[in-house]
DNA sequence: ATACTTTTTGCAACCGGTTGCGGTATACGA
DNA sequence: TCGTATACCGCAACCGGTTGCAAAAAGTAT
């Protein structure tokens, strides 16, 4: 069996609570005691073992992170980013996928809530009332859809479609189309009401559509039929589907018709032609996500919304317009 | 606070052991109290805390999964795989990134071991004696490398090299480069074994090189140099790099040059050629490690080695040779 | 040397469950 | 009717730590 605190107690000649202290307390210990019992529990190997700690302190030092999906090319970086800080914090990160499902993300809260001492959700697909109750079980914040009165991490995507349609303008184009994302999405609607807001051209709507290729590529005769010169995309995934479809009837990209995705996906970077997308900082919203976890963890606090910039990544998809 | 096992055992009149065994051993309990309990229970919203149960049950119900890069679009399907059958049987995963660290792995693997059953292992770059130590403080399964005496699963790259060998020859490419990987790597070596096998075609080993886009850039000159009419690239990212750079070269492909990858992510599918490669079934390999981790957990079998199966995946990269 | 602090350590209860053992109540066979 | 097997349940110890409280040791001031 594993070695304990009693083991290294027992071998140092001390009472367990010195050992404990040792570890968790050590101005309350003498130096000379600490550094011997720390010797001994090094060369028994001796780990604490942090659930046994977690029942009495009541911090596990685990945090849970719940996605809709891993394998969607915007998450990894995310998931990266918010491991690595847990890290630095000294936190493990469970990592579950709920497959787009709500009823099995609920399930999933609810197991891992006596495990962690927080949630990072991104994007659920809860609703509000769901998520409120949980709220009273487990600390959480939420990333990419907001939340009343919860703490939020949020990618300004207005900002990048505002850019985006400037961009597009000032290629000359006059009529674009927004192929728009999964009715639910709250990324959609901000699109939606960012393209809306501006002058500079007139724009479609055209969706919903599943986030995926497929629904680019499905949305491709809506596309033509609007008679855009542009098209900006729910994201790069569509975006991409979009440009197989338009190649496959031989329409150029950009010559013929530009196109614009969002959140800079690896194979966005490396489709062809390279996709002008608008980059979300998904890295930095991992991060900043679980530093704010952590910090209403341990301070109660109600927490706040942040905001992230999103920029505009211009590569080879769009060009001036022809027509 | 939580509710607890005993706040049950207060409100419906009965002993904490019989709540207890209500959840875990119905057959030891009336079956009307059991119903009552577990009614009350449900109401009370009562969630068996399972960090504490597993202190002294010795199950977490959890389980690790180290990877060298979440952000490696490689990973991201297994890890969904492996979650999602982690899931199937009632566990929780820990998912952990290593930046490509042995130094952070080592620590990674000291910190989890308390909290899991076992840890899934994936391409692993610690030496064989230090995870042979390791192997002492929990069960191990390693994915996609050799380790003696250890559970394992592996992909055969072999086979899927043979394959591509023989799909290049029937197109008459004759003189072959192999752009190998990391100099550590087993898939690597694995490639390079199978590939010197075969008497097929003459083939150049020009390596070794980072396993990524910026690794396949680089190697574009020793490729034209080698003179070799295909290319078989240690995975698709370098392949995709290598594409970018013949291109840049005005060398079409694959009408001047062919160029096979490895792995089939999803950047390669949507490449533009379409990348021909040899696909890993990285989701059987999760499903299939996490089966058989917890297979040797609770039956401390040795445990063997499984090999997947690798297929050919024939797109548009590759084509007959006019030299 | 004495009284009073301050530092260091031990004791024991507790966190939220599980489980071996023994006690009761009921059922069953003789 | 009695003895005994069986089903059900409670008691209490235990898993591996932490922590409030008090005792012991060491230091300080008088």
């Amino acid at each position: 069996m594993a070695v304990t605190i009693r083991d290294v107690a027992e071998a140092s000649g001390v009472h367990v609570s010195t050992v404990s202290r040792a570890f968790s307390a050590p101005h309350l210990v003498n130096p000379a005691t600490r550094t011997r019992v720390l010797a001994i529990a090094e060369d028994l190997g001796y780990r604490p073992n942090r659930a046994a700690r977690a029942l009495t302190t009541g911090r596990t030092h685990n945090i849970g992170l719940i996605v809709a999906d891993i394998a969607n090319p915007f998450f990894p970086p995310l998931i990266k980013a918010a491991q690595a800080q847990a890290r630095l914090r000294d936190y493990h990160v469970f990592v579950a996928d709920t497959d787009e499902d709500p009823q099995v993300e609920e399930e999933l809260i609810q197991t891992l809530t006596k495990q962690v001492d927080g949630v990072l959700l991104c994007s659920p697909r809860l609703t509000n009332r769901t998520i409120e109750r949980l709220r009273e079980e487990v600390p959480f914040v939420v990333v990419n859809r907001r939340v009343k009165g919860m703490p939020t991490v949020l990618m300004d995507v207005g900002r990048g479609v505002r850019l985006a349609v400037e961009h597009l303008a000032g290629l000359g184009h006059r009529r674009l189309a927004l192929v728009t994302g999964p009715s639910g999405s709250w990324t959609s609607k901000e699109m939606q009401a960012a393209a809306a807001a501006m002058g500079e051209a007139d724009v479609a709507f055209l969706g919903p559509n599943p986030p995926t290729e497929l629904g680019g590529l499905a949305a491709v005769t809506d596309v033509i039929a609007s008679g855009a010169t542009a098209v900006l995309a729910y994201n790069d995934l569509v975006a991409i589907g979009l440009m197989e479809g338009l190649a496959e009837r031989g329409i150029d990209v950009p010559g013929d018709i530009s196109v614009i995705g969002v959140d800079d996906i690896v194979p966005g970077r490396l489709s062809r032609p390279k996709l002008t997308t608008i980059a979300m900082p998904t890295a930095a919203a991992g991060r900043i996500a679980v530093d704010m976890l952590l910090q209403s963890v341990d301070s109660d606090s109600t927490g706040g919304v942040t905001v992230l910039e999103t920029s505009l990544i211009v590569r080879e998809s769009t060009g001036e317009t022809h027509s």
